[in-house]
RNA sequence: GCGCCCGUAGCUCAACCGGAUAGAGCAUCGGCCUUCUAAGCCGACGGUUGCUGGUUCGAGUCCAGUCGGGCGCGCCA
């Protein structure tokens, strides 16, 4: 819809520099964007402003010469300059109407682009150790990032999901001595416990499964216990595993399923981190010293430089990122994001140094990051503190257990990342209209409801007479809606553009309370056969948007609630 | 001490890379179901956008400072 007002702006602008009223000026970075009001038109634009400055003229005076300039069009109604130098479009409802046809033609489509140009992005988000449950946190990275995979591929990519597992660290180290330690009856109060333990039930849970030698599962790999408490390196294998498949089952029940799950333990074992290490000495920015060896991060832009290589001949944990992030780019990502907690933001420059350093023509800005603030969980008025090693923390198959997945998704996307969430837990389980994603749903479900009111009372929809009455929508209401629908792919572009899928989600609630309110104001199933068709026209508009919408945010959209 | 993020209605949050009168939900109060689902709608109440300066036609948004909260600053991951 903005490109029609683009076009004639820029014909515009053209027309009067080829008359030499506005010599010398650089094209102007000016936007077309919605209004706020109706009183000021349904797009406005800010180019006169920007323009009066460079010309020396007041800005309602260019305002005027500008619109003066701008060629007729059928999709817009009248042009008005207002405020300080505004220029309002008014569009007629034709364009609206129009807008609804393409809703009609392109269906599960609609709202979509090709920005992206069929270029593949890898996103990477969760990378959860694979020591224990998914928690909240991880539950809003993978809402978050799945959001976006959906955002991206909707406009044009082809999003890859990816997920870094790191199988191989100090950490899973810790994992295996827990359930070693539990296998032969060690519990965490028992001085024999291994420090920094990792304390919750289900390690028992594993103990107890590895002695009665059964056999995990997780992706492509398989394996069965031996069941001999002494194989150290078994009971890793085993733990891991069983970690692994515990993961993927509960993001799969939270509707996330990755395409690549990328093992630490497949870097080290094809030596890519010694590699990696190499490389970045042969190109001058490393240094040993105090029998380490260190990277020159702050050649580019890190504020003090890291060690790579421990005086105990292992690699600090950044290096392993950084050999990742280069097989990224080795297997072709050409663009990347990184979607991680932002306690972690602290790595970044460690790995985009790394990657620089590396000097394989990576771009200084790859990867894109997107980061999440903290997640609080309150349960009963208080905070649950999050503790893995303590084990006392709430995991996402709690969350959706209790408050459902679609509950749980919306809320974990809905907000901007880089505000911290409190997700209240009593609230999400109380299923009451506290939740918004039913308000949203709601009104997809009534739709539905209407839909097969109509055919209870033997009328026919059909899309083609229909969709020639719409001049019928003539209330304020209807139109409000009208309007609400026409933003949808500027929501989804501007969502995708910025990696914040909050957007959407804030939008799917405007166009839900536009259908509320025009719902209750007018009656759909009339007699009048062509003011009933124009209604159901835009409900079913209306509801193709909706599902589209939740769609992208991966939440149903139920029939009936 | 240094770096990053946040501070908006009583509470939870928006505000489209500077735009016009800062918007929703919850809570509170008052209305609307013999008509397509009341998980809904309509109305009222609620604000010096933490604070102080600055930049300009215009600032919640950008800059400087300040206060408050969170996170990070390891040869931990």
């Amino acid at each position: 819809m903005k490109d029609v007002l683009h076009e004639l702006l820029q014909h515009a602008l053209e027309t009067l520099h080829r008359r030499g009223e506005i010599a010398g000026t650089p094209p102007a970075a000016y936007v077309i964007e919605r209004t706020r009001s109706r009183k000021h038109g349904d797009f406005a634009c800010n180019a006169a402003m920007l323009l009066a400055k460079p010309l020396g003229r007041r800005p309602r005076e260019v305002a005027e010469t500008l619109a003066a300039a701008l060629p007729e069009n059928p999709q817009v109604e009248r042009v008005e300059i207002a405020g300080p130098g505004f220029i309002n479009f008014f569009l007629a409802d034709a364009a609206f109407h129009a807008e609804l046809r393409r809703v009609f033609a392109e269906g599960a489509h609609y709202g979509h682009n090709r920005s992206g140009g069929g270029q593949t992005v890898g996103v990477e988000f969760v990378s959860a150790n694979p020591t224990g449950p998914l928690h909240v946190g991880h539950g809003r990275a993978a809402a978050i990032g799945d959001s976006l995979c959906r955002l991206l591929t909707a406009t044009g990519w082809k999003a890859v999901r990816e997920f870094y597992c790191n199988d191989a660290g100090a950490q899973v180290h810790n994992f295996a001595l827990s359930v070693q330690a539990r296998i032969r009856g060690i519990g965490p109060d028992d001085p024999r416990w291994p420090a920094d333990g990792y304390r919750g039930e289900y390690v028992r849970d594993i103990a107890r499964a590895y002695l009665a030698g059964e056999t995990v599962h997780a992706g492509r790999d398989a394996f069965t216990s031996p069941r001999d408490p002494d194989d150290l390196e078994a009971i890793r294998h085993f733990a891991v595993l069983w970690q692994r498949r515990e993961q993927e089952e509960d993001l799969h029940a939270f509707g996330v399923d990755f395409d690549v799950y990328f093992l630490e333990s497949a870097l080290r074992n094809e030596g890519k981190v010694e590699q990696t290490v190499d490389r970045i000495v042969a190109e001058g920015h490393a240094y040993e010293s105090e029998g380490a060896l260190w990277l020159k991060s702050t050649d580019f832009g890190d504020d003090k430089d890291r060690v790579m290589r421990k005086s105990d001949g292992s690699y600090t944990y950044f290096v392993p990122d950084v050999a990742y992030h280069l097989s990224k780019w080795e297997r072709g990502y050409r663009r990347a994001i990184t979607e991680l907690g932002a306690d972690h933001h602290g790595s970044l420059a460690r790995v985009r140094a790394g990657l620089q350093a590396l000097d394989a023509g990576i771009p200084e800005g790859w990867p894109e990051y997107v980061l999440h603030q903290m997640v609080t969980v309150m349960k009963g008025g208080s905070e649950v503190k999050i503790s893995k090693r303590a084990g006392s923390y709430v995991t996402l198959r709690d969350l959706i257990d209790e408050a459902g997945r679609d509950a749980t998704r919306y809320f974990l996307v809905a907000r901007k990342g880089d505000s911290q969430l409190v997700f209240d837990i009593d609230l999400a389980r109380a299923q009451t209209n506290d939740n918004p994603v039913y308000y949203i749903q709601y009104a997809h479900a009534r739709v539905c409801s209407v839909e097969r009111q109509m055919h209870e009372r033997g009328f026919v929809f059909e899309r083609g007479p229909a969709l020639k009455h719409l001049d019928r929508l003539d209330s304020p209401h209807a139109r409000a809606l009208l309007v609400e629908i026409s933003r949808f792919p500027e929501g989804v572009e501007a969502a995708a553009g910025n990696l914040e899928p909050h957007l959407l989600a804030q939008y799917l609630r405007e166009l839900a309370y536009a259908f509320h309110t025009w719902y209750n104001a007018e009656q759909f199933l009339v007699d009048d056969e062509a003011q009933r068709n124009a209604r159901v026209a835009l409900a079913f508009a209306a509801r193709q948007v909706l599902a589209n919408g939740l769609e992208l945010l991966g939440v149903s959209a139920p029939e009936t609630m």
